[in-house]
DNA sequence: ATACATATTTAGGCTTACCTAATTTTATTT
DNA sequence: AAATAAAATTAGGTAAGCCTAAATATGTAT
């Protein structure tokens, strides 16, 4: 059995794995999960004794095979809740977090499938996050921040590489949902910001912080 | 806050409580919840200090109206829950229990009232019991147990008065399902059984431990 | 290489929600 | 009413998951 504390572990240590992809220090832990440090080391020994996490004194941990699995699991139904709340039952992508971090720590693997059939297998969740399946495996898309891309380039808007509330309700208000196309009409060297045009209707500016977090796909 | 083992004291003094109209034993608690009836001692006493119940030392306790409140809003999303299983996941009537039991303690009014509007406001789960309002108030029905109706009596089945699975399967196998119009054409007086027509078309025989759960309205 | 700052771990404690064993209270039988 | 059985409570204890404060280890700057 995994309990709760434990499924938060394995997904944080996921989640700061993905970015940096090295050991992950107890502090970078205890900053994400609220906990402090020592109480953190503490619950990695334990987690270590399970061979959930590869644990080296003071260097970090390691997700191990069968935590990678979990955390996998839990970042599943993650994504399907949030799928669910936003198609089925008209949440906003800013309203959903928290509620799908309750409903992610539900324990039914026959539930989980059925809510993936319910959906149509959605390979995305809102914020264009891959699911993984039901084994743990992603389909990889070939999306990158729209900052690497250059003047003429059209792209398709796949993702947010920032989650926070401001930044989604920033695209909100100005209009800008997953699946808009963009075209990249200028590029301004000075502050790093792009004049975009989306749907070949608005055109707009974007500043380098917008677009730094803005995924897309080359069309 | 309600920890989750408060909303489960809560609900399950609300059911005993359901039953007969009477103060809640500590060994009533302990047999339903699978606690040892000294750890209920301990917690009920924490309960009643946070005015959630009232405790009569060694007599029992019976629910406060903040305590009612809790009870019947768990309740509530309990029932709701199990409609969207059944509903729209295409779960049977006999599976959706231990997955509602998880699921009705995740907290927030919104979802639980975006659901509720999602599944069309039902008044009733599959098993045929009263959904709570928002505000805990029932929309009460006139059912009553099939067993005291008499021979003529043309009922519509809404609602089993017991929730088991060899029960509810016994019905599945049956082919008895909620809402199926019922005529009682023989009651046995030795052994209490009844014979019945189930929607004008098949006739069956229903033993005593049957149609005393069988809740039904006469129509 | 040493000093200092930062990160990590150790040690000791707390709360929640459970447990067992022993005791006391209540209810039942004779 | 006394004896006995059953229920409830008290007392003391445990594990999980957190905490603070103190000690130790690591990394950086001089």
């Amino acid at each position: 059995m995994t309990s709760l504390a434990e499924e938060n572990y394995l997904k944080a240590i996921y989640k700061i794995q993905e970015k940096h992809d090295d050991m992950v220090t107890t502090s970078a832990l205890a900053e994400t999960l609220c906990i402090n440090a020592a109480s953190v080391t503490d619950f990695i020994k334990k987690m270590a004794a399970k061979k959930l996490i590869s644990y080296e004194k003071s260097k970090g941990v390691r997700l191990l095979d069968q935590g990678r699995q979990i955390a996998l699991s839990i970042i599943r139904k993650h994504r399907l809740w949030e799928v669910w709340l936003v198609n089925n039952l008209g949440f906003k992508w800013d309203e959903v977090h928290e509620i799908a971090e309750q409903l992610e720590h539900v324990i039914s693997d026959e539930l989980i499938e059925q809510l993936d059939k319910h959906l149509g297998y959605p390979k995305a969740d809102p914020h264009g996050d891959l699911i993984p399946d039901a084994k743990g495996r992603f389909i990889k898309n070939s999306s990158k921040p729209l900052n690497e891309c250059s003047k003429g380039d059209k792209v398709k808007f796949t993702g947010v590489a920032e989650h926070s509330n401001p930044f989604l309700q920033y695209l909100t208000k100005g209009n800008i949902k997953l699946g808009d196309e963009l075209l990249v009409e200028a590029v301004e060297e000075f502050d790093s910001s792009f004049q975009v045009k989306i749907n070949g209707k608005e055109r707009k500016l974007l500043s380098k912080d917008v677009v730094k977090n803005l995924l897309v796909v080359i069309l």
